[in-house]
DNA sequence: CGCTCGATTGAGCCGCGTCAAAGTGCGTGG
DNA sequence: CCACGCACTTTGACGCGGCTCAATCGAGCG
């Protein structure tokens, strides 16, 4: 999870790739329906992705075939960068979605020019490896409940109390490493006990933030 | 877990830190003894480690206490790199251990001036991202003895058949999210199965790598 | 209106955590 | 050198949380 925004006021996010202030690179942009792949485990990560609408997420599988979501990504979250030439987990757009793409050797020219390009990149990256450390600690540290109350105030992370999932149970549960049942039966829990409203399945209302934080506290 | 070098002919590992070829940042070395802190979570973030000899655990405790180690460091390897100003995370010696540490703002004066000094450590957090990555997948897909087996092979690697095991068992318990008493039964089944011999229990001899690879596959 | 896909709910089971009790190795001091 | 103590590991019995399997429900759409 990159950043949270379900924004009903969508900022304007251009189809640039901003590394620093003063330091932005052009992109193409490129349309994507749901489901469809952005680019697939293995394939030559010779490309950067930033969300411009819609949501996108990573994933990973493993051996036997089970799918785990690294990430999600809104508008705004840059995706896509990795150590080694080929990308070592696939992209998938989670709703309808638009990608601003830039080549990965105009970054790497960019970041060799100019040292708060290359301050920026380093930064992106860095903020993802503390929430890929977050996440290992919700899942190797948290029950099932207090997964999805840490979810769904990752989510609202501001004010808002008002979400609108963009992404199916089975989504949230491949995120959680947990089973679409057990997902529900936290989301109709958390609603028995007033922290939530669901006036449907993909609309949740924060109803007891306290509740949820009490409930997300391992 | 960043290397896996277990090397009984230890690396010569001076207390430099090489961000690229012809790029390296002399450091001051550090002693630390077994358990020992060498920084905590919420300290202020301006100096970043390397192991010159012992091991290093990273390490960040949820709400209720618990504990989760992110990652193990072993001679050569890099830690300490934030995005913010302060530490998210805890580092600790495993072992008694030696590090070399060099202040964060001649890193950032070296990237700034030289840019494979910041392409290198680029890439040092990336690589790191990717393991995160890797763990995620590990606590999210894998049973108990496919963790065991996976940290396992991680440590051994390449060829060498021979583990001496820097770490206790609660140690790799709080790393894989288990239990000491879950991956001790781990161990045994293993040994139950040919898979490893358990001279002692510190020292792995892996028997049947291939059993350990298919036992890994989740 | 009926089909289909996603979400919910229930029943039963199983893996791993919990609690408790030995067992093992190592360092220390007598 | 041996005896003791302590920390770590192993092993067993048992309970529970989350997964599996299965049925039902509900909403969007042709």
């Amino acid at each position: 999870m990159t950043t949270h925004r379900t924004d009903p006021i969508q900022l304007p996010v251009s189809d640039a790739i901003v590394l620093a202030p003063g330091v932005a690179l052009q992109g193409t942009r490129r349309r994507f329906v749901r489901n469809e792949e952005v680019f697939g485990e293995g394939e030559a990560a010779d490309h950067l992705y930033r969300v411009v609408a819609g949501v996108v997420r990573t994933i990973r599988f493993s051996c036997d075939g089970r799918r785990q979501i690294l990430a999600f990504h809104f508008p705004g979250d840059v995706f896509g960068l990795e150590a080694g030439p080929r990308h070592g987990y696939a992209a998938e757009a989670v709703t309808d979605a638009s990608v601003a793409v830039v080549r990965r050797s105009m970054i790497e020219t960019a970041a060799a020019r100019d040292p708060l390009a290359a301050q920026g990149l380093l930064r992106l990256v860095t903020s993802h490896l503390t929430q890929s450390q977050e996440h290992v600690l919700v899942l190797g540290r948290k029950g099932a409940g207090e997964r999805v109350a840490a979810f769904l105030l990752q989510l609202a992370d501001r004010v808002r109390p008002d979400i609108d999932l963009p992404m199916s149970r089975a989504d949230i549960a491949d995120y959680l490493a947990l089973t679409i049942e057990t997902v529900s039966r936290a989301f109709t829990q958390m609603e028995r006990d007033q922290a939530i409203d669901l006036p449907t399945s993909r609309h949740v209302v924060l109803r007891n933030r306290g509740a949820l934080e009490q409930l997300q506290a391992a």
